[in-house]
DNA sequence: AGGTTGACCTGGACGC
DNA sequence: TGCGTCCAGGTCAACC
């Protein structure tokens, strides 16, 4: 399951192999669920554009698109993910006046993979797209499950997700987000509108090495625990990067390799195991509609 | 409006 | 062996 760490591992992986190509062909699967913007936008937006670059925002895997000469004033009506307020930073170079270029944003979902094969390499099962590169090269979106979305943006400033990002925000900002929030901490970690990237495994993970129960309410945490949360969080996803993401079920970056912070999971995975810890039996709940791993005498 | 729940999917693990 | 059942979870719509 693809969260923050392994969506920057994949799009870095991707940037790598394909920045500055040019797409000269797109295919797509006709699985209408897949696409959130149409087949035919997204086509007709990707064909002929340039890479720029390729990167993460949130879980979403961010392609920036470019199109040869002039970038032409296209009404396209429906953009529909309207651009928020601005205040947040971004990298926002868009000059006043000019439009937006489009972005292609591939969400992995579940199962979602994004490979860089040779043509000759034949199309695994349950692919959804293909961007076929000057230099012959594919792109290719392959899900399984079917969680991932495809869609095509274009927002003044760029993509910005729909929450904060983890791995940048400032402790202060980060305890803010929960003020007058009634809900699980945990839910509100997984709560994309709050901060984006965190799933259920650096979830568990990050409230496990601050001590705190998942079940607490987010308003209830003291300012020391929230500080706790905040560096917890940011140091499991910046090792979880180091070493590539976690493989557990079929992850794998855009070479086919797996990452392996699944070792260093302490908590996720390894409900009635002992706490590496303090050796009390790990606990099993649901939270928020999710499986959720604690030490009951770490935690809380 | 904030919070909660279930549907969407399919492959893999498990039990009989 | 093979079949049925359950589980995994990111996101969104529907509901409370």
């Amino acid at each position: 399951m693809p969260e923050l760490p392994e969506v920057e591992t994949v799009a870095n992986g991707v940037d790598a192999r394909v920045r500055g190509q040019r797409i000269e062909r797109v295919w797509t699967s006709g699985k209408p669920q897949t696409f959130k913007s149409s087949e035919a936008e997204i086509a007709e937006a990707l064909t002929g554009a340039r890479i720029e670059r390729v990167h993460r925002v949130g879980k979403t895997v961010v392609m920036d698109l470019r199109r040869e000469g002039r970038e032409m004033q296209i009404p396209f009506g429906n953009d529909s993910q309207e651009s928020k307020d601005g205040s947040r930073g971004g990298v926002g170079q868009s000059m006043a006046g000019q439009p937006a270029s489009r972005q292609f944003l591939v969400h992995l979902g579940m199962t979602g993979r994004l490979l860089v094969s040779q043509p000759e390499v034949p199309l695994p099962l349950h692919t959804h797209a293909v961007l076929s590169l000057g230099d012959g090269r594919e792109v290719r979106f392959v899900d399984a499950r079917r969680f991932g979305r495809l869609s095509v943006v274009r927002e003044a400033g760029g993509y910005a997700g729909p929450g904060e990002e983890p791995t940048t925000i400032g402790a202060e900002a980060f305890g803010a987000l929960f003020k007058g929030r009634k809900l699980a901490i945990k839910a509100a970690l997984l709560n994309q509108s709050i901060v984006h990237g965190v799933g259920n495994i650096y979830a568990d993970e990050s409230l496990f090495r601050a001590g705190i129960r998942p079940r607490k309410q987010a308003e209830r945490l003291t300012k020391a625990e929230l500080a706790g949360l905040h560096a917890a969080l940011q140091q499991v996803l910046a090792h979880a990067i180091e070493l590539g993401g976690s493989s557990v079920s079929d992850y794998v970056d855009a070479d086919g390799v797996r990452g392996f912070f699944q070792l260093e999971h302490k908590v996720y995975g390894r409900a009635g195991a002992l706490c590496l810890n303090c050796g009390s039996a790990l606990k099993k709940i649901v939270v928020g509609g999710r499986t959720t791993v604690y030490c009951p005498r770490c935690q809380r």
